[in-house]
DNA sequence: CTGTATCCGTGTTGATACTG
DNA sequence: CAGTATCAACACGGATACAG
């Protein structure tokens, strides 16, 4: 069919699943194929190895994870860079392009959320469970400006609440109102799940460094979507 | 490995591919196969027949057709509706739900056309067609509220515009302020190509009814968004 | 005519093992 | 650590046949 001589690597860019001038169907064009938009998210909140997106990726297989990084690169939607020495390591990294993606995960968990099928207590990587903050923050709370750290282990990041904007990056909580040193699912249930702050320190899954009544505010800032029906 | 006796007929909703409490990954396993979101996109603008959507669908063979939809309908994204005689065909339409996915396709739309490899000679579906319309108003745009009809072939809407909302529907455009009588390529090529109504006119793509000046006021209130680099 | 089911060739996907 | 190679299983698309 293809007049063309087979190259021995395919180009990514001729591969046109859908022959449609439609925005909707060129991103998934783009990001459409099986994990190319959880690479993506995860890349939201900075660079990251190749390990690194393989461990948050749980049932990717290596080859597929090169595959979607090598077309996600080649469409400049995250390149490539090899960090300076001593560390000397290559990440992935989105492009400002790649970045503007996130509205595209926030509409895509609003919806999602609200099926009666979610299920709350599966596992959650520390960058979608940051990235769900931004998308649930109430347009309606009142809080005042603070900023509130979090340790998921070794992942840790600074986010900053001012009005209606969330601003998070990855970073060691020094001089924050809050902190708190937790796993992802007992986050989840504390913000969504509106399990007192109490009975998790209780239970030894969270530990909260800063004043009490504040953190009680940062939390109900964030609300999930009622479920359908 | 499972440990469940193979049913006849696989259940849709068991089929999880990502093990993720994160919302991204719950709309991807509702709709993150391929062909599902574009199936959702026929059906934002009302309800279609098998065969209206296979038309719009180009290169969807009937099979993953009928998979495709089955799986929306038991996860209550579309139903299944037999019209009342005489009509007495069996159409597919969005549940409310299914209609709140609308803004994944928005942001899908508003990030993908910034690619330089999006090409707007490609063929357009009516509905997308339509949708973009609404994905693309111009937030800043100060055009009074008008209506506006719209004929591609059989397919006819009716759109309101009425500030920063455009109301669509199908329906024969009887009383609106403007008509454009053409096909999605010429639309495009008209309201985002910002080619000239005459030049389009003249080579025999487009016929307005109406007043001209306020085809060219409704025109200017869309805007495709800038390439990246 | 509308919609569904079956078969089959092909390409994509993913688990495992392996290499620089 | 960062991928590559191999191979089996599955999904896709096309054709065809079937049912209302």
């Amino acid at each position: 069919m293809k007049s063309q001589i087979e190259t021995t690597k395919p180009d990514p860019l001729e591969n046109r699943w859908y022959n449609d001038a439609c925005g909707t169907a060129l991103a998934l064009e783009f990001a459409g194929e099986r994990w190319s938009l959880l690479i993506m998210r995860e890349l939201m909140l900075g660079p990251r190895r190749f390990s690194d997106l393989r461990a948050s990726l749980p049932g990717i297989s290596a080859n597929i994870l090169t595959m979607r990084l090598e077309r996600l690169r080649v469409l400049d939607i995250l390149r490539r860079r090899q960090l300076d020495p001593p560390a000397n390591v290559q990440v992935y990294e989105l492009t400002p392009w790649g970045h503007e993606a996130e509205p595209i995960f926030q509409a895509m968990s609003r919806w999602a959320l609200r099926s009666p099928l979610h299920d709350p207590t599966l596992p959650l990587t520390p960058v979608s469970a940051m990235l769900s903050l931004r998308a649930m923050l109430r347009p309606d709370h009142s809080a005042p400006p603070m900023t509130a750290g979090f340790r998921f282990g070794r992942d840790m990041f600074i986010s900053e609440l001012s009005g209606s904007n969330l601003h998070i990056r990855r970073g060691k909580p020094d001089v924050v109102d809050i902190e708190f040193d937790t796993d992802t699912t007992s986050l989840v249930r504390l913000v969504y799940g509106k399990q007192p702050l109490e009975a998790l320190e209780r239970q030894g899954l969270l530990t909260l460094k800063g004043d009490r009544a504040v953190a009680k505010v940062f939390v109900d800032c964030f609300e999930l979507p009622a479920h359908v029906s």
